[in-house]
DNA sequence: CTCTGCGATAGCGTATACAGTATACGAACC
DNA sequence: GGTTCGTATACTGTATACGCTATCGCAGAG
């Protein structure tokens, strides 16, 4: 384990107790984030680490010393173990009783159940969105679907996939399901992980599949919206699984 | 909130299960200690928090000290506080930041949200265990059916309970998912929580339910799978909403 | 009687300290 | 040379300690 030498995140120090904002270098989605208190100590390593871990700072396999990241943020080993507990509820790490804790790997196993996960997820929520949308829920996923096209119109990776998540969060917001809204959350974020390495060749007729669905939650059909959501999901699934192309036996 | 001065967990939970486990100081003999991770400290004192919390030993809305649960368990506050994480994390207690930790209410708003995903992910499941059934699937599943058949001859709601959450685990190792099956059985236990005050008036038909769905499974009929697998979340959700009576503005 | 401000206090959040165990590495043996 | 055993090391898991803050009670003003 060779890769204990390096630094896992790049320097950034906390000075204090008093936070002083761990700010992610990246602003990526976090932006909407909901406001400040939300940010205790472990919350912010478990972020920032999860970010780390999607953006292949950290190598997966390798693993994480509670003393090191310790050490990197000048804090103590307790927020740390915290942070690694809930990256561990989430999926991000596995952790070896009484030895530690690695960041999970990649896996065609947990994709395609993933994928399947979620294809069942955003259809439910397709279908309570088009039966719950307000006007005001269908403007702001116009607004969303017109990023998109201009996104894919301007060949800009970036904010067609920024343009993505918000789709997903506005159509979360239309279904009115805090449940369903939790989890789809952490699935999406999970699935970042498998989209990353993959992203520039992605791309695909997004905005095209979400101008379709935004018309069929405005029409109001639960069960077409399911379906073409359903059937958004696996394709992009299996997209996601010819281009990773990962080993079948783990 | 004068529930602070009384024990937090009833005598019988703390006298019958977590003393003999929860042992902090080594006491040298490790003899039969394999798989420590399921036992480990803060694990224990989720369970034992969690089940109180289900039971009603431990009243919604009651605060939880962390002190005084460390006290009660014979440990120090790390391993609770993590516990508490964790507990926070599925929804089963709020925590206010620099304050504590509360007991989560139970609320017509989260029963529906509860339930309509786990329409959702039961019918997903559902779908998946039909087109993946083993006939070693079906055989467990058919056993689990009988003895739902014979608690409901039997008037013993207690049994039939039981039966039933062993009839879901059975569907989710046919359904060969473990994403779904770990989101599916932490929903499963969060709705344990609606159903304990009712559960005497529940019963039901659910040894029916669950033999028409195994047919249907073993057929290989996926898409009838899911639809029934979902009326029947359905079904149950509103059952439990009608008995329950909740306040509809929380 | 109600409202506002201040001091006391309880309980959280984190740092530090220590005990115990899983692994690694080297020596002895087959 | 390969395998087994014993010791050293490194890291985890938990206890203890301490500062800090949110709340509560009380005093005084309106």
């Amino acid at each position: 384990m060779s890769a204990r030498d390096d630094k896992i995140l790049a320097p950034r120090s906390v000075a204090t107790v008093p936070q002083p904002f761990i700010r992610s270098r990246s602003t990526r989605v976090e932006s909407l984030r909901p406001a400040v208190a939300v940010l205790s100590l472990p919350n912010q390593i478990h972020d920032l680490l999860e970010d780390a871990i999607i953006h292949g700072d950290i190598e997966p396999g390798s693993r994480l010393l509670a003393d090191d990241i310790a050490l990197e943020f000048g804090v103590s080993r307790i927020p740390v173990r915290e942070a690694l507990s809930s990256l561990h509820q989430a999926g991000w790490v596995h952790i070896r009783p009484r030895y530690g804790a690695y960041v999970s790997q990649r896996s065609l196993r947990e994709l395609t159940h993933l994928f399947e996960a979620r294809a069942g997820l955003e259809a439910e929520i397709a279908g309570l969105a088009a039966s719950r949308r307000t006007p005001d829920d269908i403007e702001t996923l116009r607004r969303v679907v017109k990023r998109s096209v201009s996104a894919a119109d301007a060949d800009d990776v970036e904010a067609a996939f920024h343009a993505s998540v918000d789709f997903n969060v506005a159509i979360r917001v239309s279904a009115q399901n805090d449940v369903l809204a939790t989890i789809s959350l952490a699935l999406e974020k999970r699935a970042r992980f498998y989209f990353y390495p993959i992203a520039k060749t992605l791309a695909g007729d997004w905005a095209q599949r979400q101008k379709i669905l935004v018309d069929i939650i405005e029409s109001g059909d639960s069960a077409l919206a399911s379906e073409c959501a359903r059937d958004h999901m696996m394709g992009t699934g299996e997209d996601v699984i010819r281009l990773l192309d990962l080993d079948s036996d783990n």
